[in-house]
DNA sequence: GTGGTCTAGACCACG
DNA sequence: GTGGTCTAGACCACA
């Protein structure tokens, strides 16, 4: 199991828990984790980011509970049966609406070009691919 | 006084006066707003957002401390003289670094092709401009 | 706020964030708690009952995940607007078949006649209405 | 043997090898099961419902130290000599209090009549008795 | 005052 | 080995 599969910054105002089970909607949305795939367990990911096993465990929970995750006792967690993988291009652009609008906003309150923000987001995009 | 100067979702995870004090800094370094325009009164916006005043309040000290406001005795709140409005864009990209990271990081995770972002962010900042 | 809303069972298999969670279920389905109604502090509860804040907190916060409660900053929680209250007594009922069926089930591996268990139950059931 | 004689699911919150050694407990007591009558293989219970053999192991192993069951060499497992069989119906009834008791609760909480409760539960009792 | 997050650690349940 | 539950306690965020 890979315990790399999850970024976690333990600063940042974003709660580590919640960083976790909203990568596990991406990553199963985007197919990078079919149904059935095994998650790194508890333990791993708490040793590996050096965080506490239980805010892992937490963020399996809720994934649990929101259908993402099952449990397969003395297993541990695979991904849900019933999670919708692979899901369309357009139905993953619209989980990324929020971001994109977020984006805009804070743009034009800086008063940025449109071009010059493409500019640099096609650049980060393109890098290291 | 424009109370409309804010835009705040007071739903959401990210604090409301934290909203309001990340605007402050994006309007004075984009130059919306400069060196002694004067700010709504918190009652004005407290009541048009129809949020506690006390986070209005909050969020100007915090600008306060950070020197990007000053308060006039008698007179409320006005853009500090001290504060760098009107920063260079390259200033004014870096500003808004994090959040494109984090869109990039999202876009890999949902398997999405730069392409398909590049062109929904460019409708979104073309949108009524 | 009444702490005592709530009946825990700390000994018994059924952990005791569930059994909240369950109980606010039922609790708002039946209209005992009708939406906007304030619950008590997560506080009062876990002094009341003697158990960790931290276990309440963990109720609540599955409760609002699931749409039933909504957290009012600062103000603490309450039921939902959006959450169904007073549902019809056949949604009632199809929220109590689980336990009937694993009822039914017990009475025939006992093999207890059916008129003794509707005896029993009536008994329970109108005593102290 | 009868592997079919436990009614068991893998899901749901109760673990399996408490619902077997509920099961067993009210098999005896209702006299379904006596006195040294022989019960299926760990194997066979844990190949017809698919679960693990420690799982079943453990139930009968619990049951074994109840004084439920016994463990004849080289035969297996059977109904013990000492377990008290086909009990008076009223403490069979008294095994099932726990259940009435929670069931009434619950109808409570969901406000349900005491009248639409019990006729519900007649209805399920004389389903294919 | 409210709830949220995280930690450290104990102990349990399950396979 | 897996995850689950609970505790005690610290500290933060918000109104």
């Amino acid at each position: 199991m890979d315990a790399s599969l999850f970024t976690v910054q333990p600063a940042g105002p974003e709660p580590i828990y919640r960083q976790i089970v909203e990568q596990l909607r991406r990553l199963i949305a985007g197919g990078q984790l079919g149904a059935g795939d095994a998650l790194p367990s508890v333990r791993e990911v708490a040793g590996f980011h050096v965080i506490n096993p239980m805010t892992v465990s937490r963020a399996y929970s809720l994934a649990e509970a929101e259908g993402l995750l099952e449990r397969l006792r003395g297993k541990g967690m695979v991904v849900a049966s019933t999670s919708r993988s692979s899901q369309s291009e357009a139905s993953r652009l619209a989980m990324l609406e929020p971001s994109l609008q977020a984006l805009v906003r804070q743009s034009r309150e800086l008063e940025l070009p449109a071009e010059r923000v493409l500019r640099r987001l096609t650049t980060l995009l393109e890098d290291e691919p």
